[in-house]
DNA sequence: CGATTCTTTGACACCTATCAATCTTAGTGG
DNA sequence: CCACTAAGATTGATAGGTGTCAAAGAATCG
């Protein structure tokens, strides 16, 4: 289904919003609006593992998991993200570890083939620009992650986790999504939260209660988080 | 000290062989070329966390630590790679987690300011497109390393780096740096393997003597890997 | 409301970290 | 060239943090 960009929500602030609108059109053509259910994976009928996406509206992680089963979250695209790699030689797989795109809510993304975007974006100065800056960006808050992976304890992921989306939520204005950068809705299971962190549910199930006992943080329902005291959650995410 | 870019062995494969001479020329007036040795830092007088640079010979890790001192090795770059992040309006500090670039060899270096190198590529779409290339493949790499970090054992994290090493070296043509990619000298201690790994000296130590003792590898010096069964080391990567 | 899924909590085991000592390698100066 | 010294690597004993397994308690959804 296509459906024109000025009907889109993210028109303004996702990678497209660099395009004057001839460009735009020819974009329009090789993408397709999608919406996903919540839980469910993210194709394009036969490119699984080859394409790239705006994301418009909801939430959506792109995660990477060994042949056994064991999974780990790379990333979580917000609304006007970019996933993909347009531009590798890639396959998309690595020895035996296997990419996945699925969706935390439901979501409204715009997809297009990696070869077609890529293909566009090589006569697009302009595009291959903030695909860049925000390649670059992505680049440090994995590597970031990295640090978090290899040398935090659980209850300093956590902590680390919690400011995260807190800072994310902010930096996309997401009084929208409601309320303030101190109390907001999780969009994550703890299973969820738990693959992003290295952990298991129930260390991570564990620490946030360890975290309520402290008095940081205070979970009015199981799904939304309250932040009692913001310094002392950075510094539980820090250091101890 | 300025160079003409003539003299440089990595000419053909760094990020600036995409550019016609006239531009590498404009590029050499902004660079410097550098060395450092072996354990010394690298940084360009005062902009220490604020700079992006070309490996020309030798080999240079880049990472990031805790304000505690606990380190986590982000990125390992060999001749022609390129490091730094010239399109963020990042200031290289995350909280209190700080970048530090040391050379693992000696090494010659070609250093650039990050802002000088941001407004010489603004111009270059060419250059743009490269450096996104290679950007892109670097957080491929780092997302990989996260299911590393996040979900595997010692034993499997340790086969990996082994494998990992071997195929780049394999990539970069290194018969050059010595024989083959069954036979190689290790550039790294077994601390800083473990700072790549988020292990501890000693873990690395006792997982590559249990690989020694299955007969997986060999180490007929310390600092010299022979890999005896490919396959092998490939499967203790993956599982078990 | 009933059934399924998600979350929490507990007991226990195991992997890896920690601490400490020994051994090896590399670097230095006589 | 060798002895000396410091740094790096290995090995052992122990402890502690997470994982695993199991069950009970919420929450969600038809």
């Amino acid at each position: 289904m296509k459906i024109s960009c000025d009907t889109c929500v993210v028109r303004n602030r996702a990678i497209c919003s660099v395009l004057p609108d001839t460009e735009l059109l020819e974009l329009n053509r090789i993408g397709r609006r999608r919406h996903v259910r919540r839980g469910e994976a993210l194709s394009l009928d036969g490119y699984e593992e080859l394409l790239c996406a705006n994301v418009l509206t909801g939430v959506v992680k792109l995660s990477l998991q060994t042949r056994d089963g064991r999974q780990q979250i790379v990333s979580v695209a917000y609304p006007s993200d970019f996933i993909g790699y347009p531009f590798t030689q890639d396959t998309g797989k690595h020895g035996e570890d296997i990419y996945t795109v699925e969706a935390l809510t439901d979501a409204e993304v715009c997809i297009y083939t990696r070869e077609a975007f890529a293909e566009f974006a090589e006569t697009n100065s302009r595009l291959k620009q903030e695909l860049l800056r925000r390649t670059t960006t992505e680049l440090e808050r994995a590597r970031r992650w990295m640090l978090l992976l290899g040398r935090k304890s659980a209850r300093e992921r956590v902590a680390s986790l919690l400011i995260e989306i807190s800072n994310r939520r902010a930096n996309l204005g997401c009084t929208a999504l409601g309320a303030s950068p101190m109390h907001f809705t999780l969009l994550l299971s703890r299973q969820q939260m738990a693959d992003i962190l290295g952990l298991t549910v129930e260390t991570v199930s564990r620490q946030l209660g360890q975290l309520v006992n402290d008095g940081l943080i205070a979970f009015p329902s199981v799904r939304e988080v309250e932040i009692l005291d913001w310094p002392g959650l950075q510094q539980a995410a820090d250091a101890e």
